[in-house]
DNA sequence: AGTCCACAGGAAGGGCAGGCGA
DNA sequence: TCGCCTGCCCTTCCTGTGGACT
């Protein structure tokens, strides 16, 4: 392309008059004014932690609702309002946030604690202490402190799946061992049934309290893409049943706000991408594959090579046999001659046995265990994405392996 | 009723990189 | 520098198992 129409292009887009004007209000981290069809959850949450502003401490809150339903965001903005009033009550209210689900930030116990203790301006090295040790600094951080402390836990689900309990029955002991704090956990799960695996005495200490975030409706999640649209688009951006599309494709996938936003963001970004001046139904359903499609092609390109390599194997055996479903044998042996054509070093089957657990938990493959009686037991597998996804993925695969 | 396949998946531990304090 | 600690990825060894086949 030569300069001048690059310039063009530029000039062009700085032209057009913008069909966002704060898209902002359409991403997660966005925080409005006033979170519709909540009301009750805020005023639970609000009564809950109001003790705080005595210096009293809340109840340990736990918070289940599945993706999208608001948990976070209400959490948040309660949060966020307590600190104000604590400010003009003059009373010491520290809070603390901290997402399980965050790579390499909070995903093990270590890690959860380096990162509270890095919240409290303690520096903690990212490996190394004996946790104990990291214990005391938190502790000892948090000594310096006075009144009431809220740590936040988002995603606690995810984490103690993957590191048992004893580490939430150390930190609800913390007011036992420190005497001048005040701890008050809340704790955030997608999922509901979470409890059932932790420990009776944890359980107990730990949801004092209990709320619960049922999924939006298409006609709530309607009035909340409303609420944002307003603030997001600049006027008349927006054709009659967009709105009303965005809502009831999340509503279908239990009742998600968020997905229903990105939507309305990509269709946004599609029109803008196409200088159409309006948003129509056409531009929500291109962002829905696209959505989807973004998803799932991040997942793939960070996983590790031998991830990679078994993604392929699995894909490649689809695509070489009628066959709808693969046994775990097949891809073996499919994966061991992949590693072979790209000088990769083949893990063990049981290794593989488990990259197929972690690919089935990303749905990018389903894989059931079933049983061939005579002929053993073993996993069927399948594709769980639609068919361009698939061949974009393997088109991706092929260049990075040169196959 | 018993056998037996082809794995699933738990347990333990090795080896590595990164980091600490002495 | 050394001994010890961590998380992470992986191997080795093992026991468990649903149901077709005998």
């Amino acid at each position: 392309m030569s300069q001048k129409t690059i310039q063009d292009l530029f000039s062009d887009y700085m032209d057009k008059e913008p069909i966002f004007s704060n898209k902002k209000a359409l991403t997660i981290s966005y925080t409005p004014e006033d979170v519709p069809h909540r009301d009750n959850q805020i005023n639970q949450l609000g009564l809950i932690l109001a003790p705080a502003l005595k210096n009293d401490r809340p109840s340990n809150v736990f918070i289940y609702g599945s993706t999208g339903t608001g948990k976070t965001l209400i959490t948040t903005y309660v949060t966020n309002q307590l600190k104000i009033a604590a400010k003009k009550a003059e009373s010491d209210l520290y809070i603390m946030y901290v997402n399980c689900k965050m790579k390499r930030v909070a995903d093990t116990e270590y890690r959860l604690l380096a990162h509270l203790a890095n919240i409290l301006e303690k520096e903690v090295p990212a490996t190394g202490l004996p946790t104990d040790h990291v214990y005391k600094i938190f502790f000892d951080a948090l000594e310096e402190r006075k009144g009431v402390v809220i740590i936040i836990i988002d995603e606690i689900d995810a984490l103690i799946s993957k590191v048992g309990d004893e580490l939430l029955y150390n930190l609800t002991r913390i007011n036992q061992e420190l005497q001048n704090i005040k701890i008050s956990i809340i704790g955030i799960s997608n999922n509901l049934s979470f409890t059932d695996y932790i420990d009776a005495r944890v359980k107990s200490a730990l949801s004092e309290e209990e709320l619960v975030f049922p999924p939006y409706n298409a006609v709530q999640l309607q009035d909340i893409l409303f609420n944002r649209a307003k603030i997001a688009f600049s006027e008349d951006k927006i054709k009659d049943g967009v709105l009303s599309k965005c809502a009831a494709l999340a509503a279908q996938e239990h009742g998600d706000a968020r997905r229903a936003l990105d939507l309305l963001r990509v269709a946004g970004e599609l029109a803008e991408r196409n200088n159409n001046t309006q948003i129509t139904e056409k531009h929500v359903d291109m962002a829905e594959s696209k959505v989807d499609m973004d998803r799932i092609m991040e997942v793939v390109k960070t996983q590790p090579k031998q991830s990679k390599a078994v993604i392929c194997s699995i894909f490649t055996l689809l695509d070489g046999i009628s066959k709808e479903k693969i046994l775990t044998g097949e891809v073996y042996d499919t994966y061991k001659n992949i590693c072979s054509q790209i000088s990769l070093k083949p893990l063990t089957q049981r290794r593989i046995s488990d990259i197929i657990t972690e690919l089935d938990m990303l749905s990018i493959i389903s894989a059931k265990v079933i049983s061939k009686g005579r002929y053993g037991r073993t996993r069927e597998i399948g594709i769980a994405i639609s068919k361009d996804i698939h061949s974009r993925i393997m088109d991706y695969l092929k260049k990075e392996f040169y196959l």
